[in-house]
DNA sequence: TTTAAATGATACCATATTAGTATCATTTGT
DNA sequence: ACAAATGATACTAATATGGTATCATTTAAA
């Protein structure tokens, strides 16, 4: 099983690619070009995007994308919520019927904690790290 | 999204409730009244548990299930393993294409720990630990 | 020794999620 | 006016998950 699906990872490359472009305004187009990813696909990521704020949008004959944050402002845990929803260790084991009482559950509490544990590590890797790797490839 | 799906989850209530019976062979209508799960459903998973050496079965009249191994010994990342594979932030973004020197990659790096890290937290999940627990509530 | 009660193995079906496409509406520069 | 871009959204296809059915094998006991 996989904590990251297809929509987080193209989002990751496109971002990381317009944020190689400097301050460039990009077309669907131009990207799907440069990272081999299905147009109407990407398309749909880059709306979703926009919509949550990382990208800035103009529409209109030579529109485009161009980021609307700082590359180290790009927490990857952040992504993984725009596409993939909040992360969760499970959704069902922990529920009423087996452990009523929220605040005496010792389990829920250890896993509340290792989810928040994850989540701060996945905030760690932003942007502006994964282009600092791939100038060194 | 969540880190465990039905199977794990049944697998830890049913091993949990096993538990409690100390040493008591139990078949897979006992556990099926007592959990409210699927009949065909819960045995596909003991079967699952038992191929795994979590269970140690015997067949025919007066057969069923049994703990093989003490509570301490049955850990959340190995339940994750058998039921969803082995855990990996990503299958697909840090491929070859981009990141063709595994070595020298920073954020692989960086991923793998948080895996790493993530696993051995899931790890300290033992069944003893969640039976600890329902006894309190 | 037959039979019923259990698991072993495995193929199958149903539903949900993920991946990807199509299309019409709106905006905007030329 | 028109072409080129995104906005919104509905649709289809593929895969994963959740769950069932069934036949084979083993075993205790009548």
């Amino acid at each position: 099983m996989s904590l990251i699906n297809r929509d987080t990872d193209y989002a990751i490359k496109a971002l990381c690619f317009m944020a190689k472009q400097n301050k460039e305004k990009l077309k669907v187009s131009d990207l799907t070009r440069a990272l081999k990813i299905p147009y109407p696909f990407l398309r749909k990521i880059l709306q979703a995007l926009h919509k949550h704020g990382f990208l800035a949008a103009s529409k209109g004959k030579g529109g485009g994308f161009i980021l609307a944050r700082s590359p180290r402002r790009i927490f990857l845990n952040d992504l993984i919520l725009v596409f993939q929803g909040p992360l969760k260790l499970n959704n069902c084991f922990l529920n009423k019927k087996i452990c009523p009482d929220v605040n005496s559950c010792l389990l829920r509490r250890k896993i509340s904690d290792i989810e928040k544990r994850l989540k701060s590590e996945l905030s760690l890797l932003t942007l502006d790290s994964l282009m600092i790797n791939q100038e060194r490839r």
